[in-house]
DNA sequence: CAGCAGATTGACT
DNA sequence: GTCAATCTGCTGC
C-alpha cells in the first residue's frame, strides 16, 4: 500500500501561498501520548509569506524565541501561543532560512471525531469542534510541546485526502491582521465555499464567488 | 520595568 | 454587540 502521507516536496515549494491553497482537502492528523489518532480534512487555511509579509511574525527576518522554528526546513509544526490561551498551529514550509508558514484555521472532523469533539466539550457532529485556529489545536490535542515537530513523523502528519474543484475555492483577505497596512488586504485566505466548519462564516458572503 | 497589542474564543448584556 | 481570560514580545520611560 502507498503511504497517504504528503511527502516532503509538497512542503517544499517557493510558493506559499499556491501551498496553503493546496492544503484544502488534505487530512491534518495527530497522535496523543495514548497513541489516539484524531484528524479532519482542512477546510481553511492562511499564507504568511515570510520576511516581507507584514503580518508575519517573521516580518524583516525578526527572530524570537517562539519564531526560531519558522526558519527551518519545511514540514514542521510552528504552534505560538495566542491571547495568552489558545494555541495556533501552523505549518512551515520552504527551506531552511525562508520563514513561509501555514495558518490552519478550520477543520472537519474525519479521524477520531468523538474524541475531538470531547477535547471541545461539544457534541460529535458539532460544526464549532474545529472551527477556528484556536479550536483545531485544541481539537486536536496540540500545544507548544509541538512547536518544531516534523510534520514527517508520528505525532502530527498531513495526509492526502481528496482534492477540491477550483470552483469551489474561495479566497479573502486574512483574519484580524489589520495591524498590517497594505498586507492586510492581500487575498491569502482560502477556505472551502459553504463548508459549515469554516469559520467567521459571517465574513465570507463576499467572497464566495472568488 | 510598566504598558500595550495581539494570526482568539466563549460567556453574557 | 461587549468583554475578560492571560502569555509573549515590543516600545518607551
Amino acid at each position: 500500500m502507498s503511504s497517504r502521507r504528503l511527502s516532503e516536496s509538497f512542503f517544499l515549494g517557493p510558493d506559499v501561498v499556491e501551498i496553503s491553497r493546496k492544503l484544502l482537502g488534505k487530512v491534518l492528523c495527530s497522535r496523543s501520548p495514548s497513541g489516539r489518532i484524531t484528524g479532519g480534512v482542512i477546510v481553511e487555511t492562511e499564507a504568511y509569506a515570510g520576511a516581507g509579509d507584514r503580518a508575519s511574525h517573521a516580518f524583516g527576518n525578526r527572530r524570537t524565541g517562539r519564531t526560531a522554528v519558522m526558519y527551518r526546513r519545511g514540514p514542521v509544526a510552528y504552534v505560538y501561543l495566542c491571547y495568552g490561551l489558545h494555541w495556533l498551529f501552523n505549518i512551515i514550509t520552504n527551506v531552511e532560512g525562508v520563514p513561509h508558514a501555514v495558518l490552519v484555521r478550520a477543520l472537519q472532523p474525519v479521524r477520531g471525531a468523538a474524541l475531538m469533539a470531547r477535547r471541545r466539550g461539544l457534541d460529535k457532529g458539532d460544526p464549532r469542534v474545529a472551527s477556528g485556529p484556536g479550536a483545531v489545536s485544541r481539537a486536536l490535542g496540540i500545544s507548544s510541546a509541538h512547536s518544531g515537530e516534523s510534520l514527517l513523523g508520528r505525532r502530527v502528519w498531513v495526509e492526502r485526502g481528496r482534492s477540491i474543484p477550483p470552483d469551489m475555492v474561495c479566497s479573502s483577505r486574512r483574519i484580524g491582521v489589520s495591524y498590517a497596512g497594505r498586507d492586510a488586504r492581500r487575498p491569502w485566505r482560502f477556505f472551502i465555499r459553504g463548508n459549515a466548519c469554516v469559520s467567521r462564516r459571517d465574513l465570507n458572503r463576499n467572497y464566495e464567488n472568488n
